[in-house]
RNA sequence: GGGAGCAUAGCUCAGUUGGUUUAGAGCAUCUGCCUUACAAGCAGAGGGUCCGCGGUUCGAACCCGUGUGCUCCCA
């Protein structure tokens, strides 16, 4: 078989991934086995794939195909959330471009338009995951709005206000005047705007004015308090005193807190609680009166006293005019600030308040604090229980309902007086409500339903044992064996919004922890170190990546730049590292598989040189298999791969196949070919889980297989000789060595040399001299006693090597390094005995820390002196 | 404003309870090679005030304090 010059991933992929599909590698049933089992942290359901995803499903895939390689039952949970805000935008956005408007449609034909757009162009990012290699079982594919699991987080809404954890409170949205809609934060744009920053004089109960700073003049009617900091000196004299609200002359208070910022604007803050996020909360601390003096058209309220049903722009300029006249104005100067503005019609966003729904955290979050502080649950990075328990501890109550239609529907039906149930159905709401109103005539056309659905999270925190029908079939077989789930995988940025509540969601209903451990991936960067974002258009198209370089890789090159807990720089020169890892894994298959052809039962030349290569490259397996092992256990993944690489490049390829290599055009035994290609599959085995389809191709190509390596189960380590590898790491030395000094005396790599060897043991250099003479292209090997005198000079520990060349020898040079070498010596020798000779030194340390300075003095002395015999033989 | 994290070679990072040779790797760079698996390669090399300052210690990249810079989260 002919094998091409390089790797060409695209067909080898396709075809891979297609067999791992057919066989149902993927899917999982419950067995006798130990379950290893993950969920994928849902996409939206609009999502395309991206960098971020691509960093977290290849970790997943890698965790998951290992623990499958090692027997356990694996099962990767695909699915993906129904994004209610996302969603809802895309869907509007098509509705707008076929001229319809939202406004226009009933909440179920809305409903029948999202559901189509959702069949229709939702869970694409499904599809590429599949290209990635993905090996989710695809069969338990989950949505987050499938019937049973919107039945279980209605069942959960219902249960928590029973509970008494849900509750309804105002609070302060973002309001879009134009759609009469709240917004949520993702729909404001923030824009940069040159405003007018308005000095208002107010005046005081006793004497005199004070002066506040306002760019929205117009809401100077609903102000309730005048701020002030403590620490102002200017303003010390008015604590507790009273001014009066302009043209109103409503009697507010002063106020001193340390919100207020001293140098910004004259240093006093009008406090404006039913206006503005922060008055808001100042309002809340001083117990200030509410007054909501706008409508929800963005016109002034009765409540104003003044320009009622006027538009606040226009009431923005006539209420200064007004002010002017009446002798309010101080001055007014130009101003550059922030302001939102809504994404859907682009007027400016008016903070407003409204009655929500929330959920109260402190004591539903006490059993997951005390989960990942007892390490009950591990994250990965550790660092970051620092931040959750920072979070948990100071836990704000969450706010659940959304102003959208695309999601699950709170289930709570209000009469038209205003009383209201919390009930699964309507029934059983009306049945609630006449007894709790006592009006017994209630029929269901009397009540109406919450507009108003739910958070995406309050339906992603029961992911874990939801996608098992977890609640809305407790106890069933499958969630029985699955739950907890092994690992999760996720950013960072979703530890509170996602990991915390699915911690808290699982200890409330299932009574067990969500997941054994949690491993916190990198942001995504770009090379200047920017978060990777749509807006900023710095996200490269993945799809094109993958065509480019194949998926394994991308893999490769999105893991080996992330270490674990640290952000990744994303460049694609990685993905070329992992492309020419590739390229150099298909050459040395070509090497092997020509080996095939000069098979010969006879040859057994080959077999005694390489019998030292492949009892080394045996071991140095062992040692490098475990050392992955623990790697992989403390999730070190980014070093695993980068350990298996240089197994493979240096070690495999560098090292054992050179040295076991026949000679040109020589025999190779069967021995030497069959050992090779075990090792070459153990190789396979070690980096399938990072590159699946290249290794699953050249376990096939290797010989012909029984199984596949994707279901195939990896060697256990045997414990490595460490005898045999230390021969093999002063071989690699000595080789490296010889080369150095052949390079730095201009010896072209043809030019053969006589080597002579002087040590302790020759008999020690006696079994790896044919591959030390191949190495270093020697033609002859001799041991000696004695000096050789005009030979290049190589001192070892103990031992000493000359080459003899046929060219002249540069001595100059050579004295030179020696020269250099003698100095390092020296200091290195001085920092020693000044180490040695202090007596606290000596007295503190432990002793073999002192016997190992000991032996350092004695081998820089050592060294010293063949230096200077060396020296002294050129002179 | 509150909180968290990070700072080691040009870049990205390792560096275990403080002592294993005056700090390691990959990439990049430089030098020499188209050597019959591989130039997407081979062989070799150079490159560091371990962010600054102070302290603890016989001994600090590592522990403590402090300053500086960067990043993220919450409001």
């Amino acid at each position: 078989m002919e094998l091409s010059k390089n790797y060409i991933p695209t067909e080898i992929e396709a075809k891979w991934y297609q067999h791992w599909i057919d066989r149902q590698y993927f899917s999982s049933k419950p067995d006798e086995r130990e379950a290893y089992t993950v969920v994928i942290p849902p996409p939206n359901v609009t999502g395309v794939l991206h960098m971020g995803h691509c960093l977290n499903n290849t970790i997943q895939d890698i965790l998951v195909r290992r623990a499958r390689m090692q027997g356990k039952n694996a099962c990767w949970v695909p699915g993906t959330d129904h994004a209610s805000i996302a969603t809802e935008a895309k869907v509007v956005g098509m509705l707008r471009e076929k001229g319809i408007a939202k406004s226009s449609l009933s909440r179920s034909e809305f409903l029948d338009y999202a559901w189509e757009w959702k069949e229709k162009y939702g869970g694409i990012i499904l599809q590429q995951l599949r290209k990635m290699g993905c090996s989710l079982d695809w069969d338990r594919t989950s949505f987050t709005m499938n019937p049973d699991y919107y039945a279980s987080v209605i069942q959960v809404f219902v249960d928590l206000y029973q509970k008494g954890y849900i509750y309804r409170g105002k609070r302060m949205i973002n309001w879009d005047v134009k759609a009469k809609t709240a917004l949520s934060d993702e729909e404001v744009i923030y824009k940069v705007v040159q405003s007018k920053l308005y000095h208002v004089k107010y005046k005081l109960e006793n004497g005199g004015f004070i002066t506040i700073a306002t760019v929205r003049p117009e809401t100077i009617l609903g102000d309730a308090a005048i701020c002030v900091n403590p620490a102002d000196e200017r303003y010390k004299s008015l604590h507790g005193q009273y001014a009066f609200v302009p043209l109103i002359n409503r009697k507010i208070k002063i106020i001193p807190d340390e919100y207020v910022a001293l140098d910004f604007g004259t240093g006093a803050l009008k406090v404006t609680p039913a206006h503005d996020m922060n008055d808001y909360q100042l309002g809340q601390k001083y117990q200030l009166e509410i007054i909501d003096t706008m409508n929800d058209d963005g016109t002034m309220s009765e409540a104003a006293q003044l320009y009622i049903g006027m538009d606040r722009f226009a009431v923005r300029k006539k209420i200064v005019e007004d002010l002017e006249t009446a002798g309010h104005i101080e001055k007014i100067e130009e101003y550059t600030n922030q302001v939102g503005f809504s994404e859907r019609t682009d007027v400016v966003v008016e903070p407003r308040l409204s009655l929500q729904w929330w959920v109260s955290m402190k004591e539903l979050s006490a059993p997951a604090l005390s989960a990942v502080m007892e390490d009950e649950i591990h994250f990965h990075p550790t660092k970051f229980k620092n931040l959750y328990r920072h979070w948990m501890e100071n836990v704000k109550d969450w706010c659940i309902s959304r102003q959208l239609w695309w999601g699950h529907r709170i289930p709570a039906w209000y009469t038209k007086d205003g009383a209201f149930a919390v009930a699964k159905t309507a029934e059983e709401a009306l049945d609630q409500l006449k007894k709790s109103t006592g009006n017994t005539a209630l029929t269901l056309s009397d009540i109406h339903q919450d507009d108003d659905c739910l958070d995406t999270w309050f339906s992603s925190w029961l992911w874990p044992f939801e996608v098992f029908k977890g609640l809305s079939d407790p106890d069933n077989k499958e969630v029985s064996y699955y739950y907890p789930t092994s690992t999760l995988v996720t950013a960072p940025e979703i530890i509170f919004f996602w990991v915390a509540r699915m911690i808290i969601a699982g200890y409330e209903y299932k009574g067990l922890k969500p997941f054994k451990d949690v491993y916190f991936t990198g942001i995504v960067r770009d090379k200047l170190g920017r978060k990777m974002s749509k807006s900023l258009g710095n996200s490269p198209d993945l799809l094109a990546l993958i065509d480019q370089y194949g998926a394994d890789a991308v893999r490769f090159g999105i893991l080996i730049a992330s270490p674990a807990g640290n952000d990744i720089l994303f460049d694609e020169s990685s993905l070329e590292q992992g492309r020419n890892f590739n390229n150099k894994l298909w050459n040395a298959l070509k090497l092997v598989k020509m080996w095939e052809g000069r098979l010969d039962n006879a040859a057994t030349n080959d077999a005694a040189d390489a019998e030292f290569a492949i009892n080394w490259f045996e071991n140095r397996l062992n040692q490098v298999s475990t050392e992955v092992e623990e790697l992989m256990t403390q999730f070190k993944l980014s070093e695993a791969l980068k350990t298996i690489y240089s197994l493979i490049w240096d070690d495999f390829c560098s090292w054992y196949l050179e040295w076991a290599k026949p000679g040109f055009e020589q025999p190779v035994s069967p021995m030497v070919l069959n050992k090779t290609i075990s090792f070459f599959e153990r190789l396979m085995e070690l980096l399938h889980p990072f590159m699946p389809f290249i290794t699953e191709e050249i376990f096939h190509l290797l010989k012909p297989q029984t199984e596949d390596l994707t279901v195939k189960l990896q060697h256990k380590a045997a414990k490595a000789d460490e005898n045999i590898l230390a021969s093999g790491a002063l071989l690699k030395e000595v080789i490296t060595k010889l080369r150095d000094a052949r390079n730095k005396n201009q010896l072209k790599p043809k030019d053969p040399v006589s080597l002579y060897i002087m040590a302790e043991d020759n008999k020690g250099y006696q079994s790896i001299s044919p591959i030390l003479m191949k190495q270093v292209n020697a033609n002859k090997v001799s041991y000696t006693a004695e000096a050789i005198p005009n030979t290049i000079v190589i001192n070892m520990e103990k031992d000493k090597f000359f080459i003899e060349a046929a060219q002249q020898l540069d001595t100059d040079a050579i004295k030179e390094r020696l020269l250099k070498d003698l100095a390092y010596e020296q200091n290195f020798l001085a920092s020693v005995i000044k180490k040695l000779s202090n007596e606290k030194f000596v007295q503190n340390a432990k002793p073999e820390i002192i016997a190992l300075e000991r032996k350092k003095q004695a081998d820089a002395e050592a060294r010293m002196k063949t230096i200077e015999e060396s020296l002294k033989s050129l002179a």
